[in-house]
DNA sequence: AATACCGGTACCCTTTTTGTAGTTAGTACT
DNA sequence: AGTACTAACTACAAAAAGGGTACCGGTATT
């Protein structure tokens, strides 16, 4: 099909629609982005969230950079969830979807 | 558990995100965005979307009003995909995913 | 001793997405 | 007349993603 008005996606683009494109992304996004989160409290922020699919956003967003897993030596043992700079940076996307919802 | 810096996701960022978090949503509203596209058009610039899913999500964004389908009276005929004004709106959100991507 | 918290995993089932092919109706070409 | 092409989808089986519930091993509380 000759199609002079519709130009091929970016790539980059598509590759950070990847990420928001699963299902709860946005939601852990906007979660997290008040400070570090654990598991359990970003379950609960989530609301529904099977756990392991939670495990499974969380592993892809930090294999991004867009967060950082960290393991907190006490008794139990906790693991904290923050956002990198990367991250920050993506949660202005988050910030364009409130503004959306709000209107 | 008693969590008092997790937030729960308000309803309507939960709303506006079930649209997005969805696979190719985003590359279709990217190239909708310049004007009016047909189905095969469309096809072409998200690229490897299989047809079938393409139509499933014009239906779901046409429901959602961020779309509208205009039948055009020819021969061959020929349907057309344009932003609603909510959908330019919800493309705010894709433009920041495209600053997001260009970084 | 029993219960609860912690960050997950295991299991099994349903929904979503994919790949490939075909359909319908009307032109256009040979 | 027969073949091919276009446009906008639809059909079907298979693969991938997501969901609900239960459970694990270790520590701490009651």
């Amino acid at each position: 099909m000759r199609c002079r008005r519709c130009e091929p996606v970016p790539e980059e683009v598509r590759r950070a629609a990847g990420l928001l494109e699963r299902r709860w992304t946005i939601s852990i996004l906007w979660a997290s982005s008040e400070g570090a989160l654990r598991f359990n409290e970003l379950k609960q922020a989530v609301g529904e969230i099977p756990p392991r699919t939670l495990a499974q956003r969380l592993v892809e967003l930090e294999e991004a950079g867009v967060l950082v897993r960290q393991v907190i030596d006490a008794r139990p043992p906790r693991v904290e969830y923050r956002l990198t700079d990367e991250g920050r940076r993506l949660k202005l996307v988050v910030d364009a979807v409130v503004r959306y919802a709000d209107a």
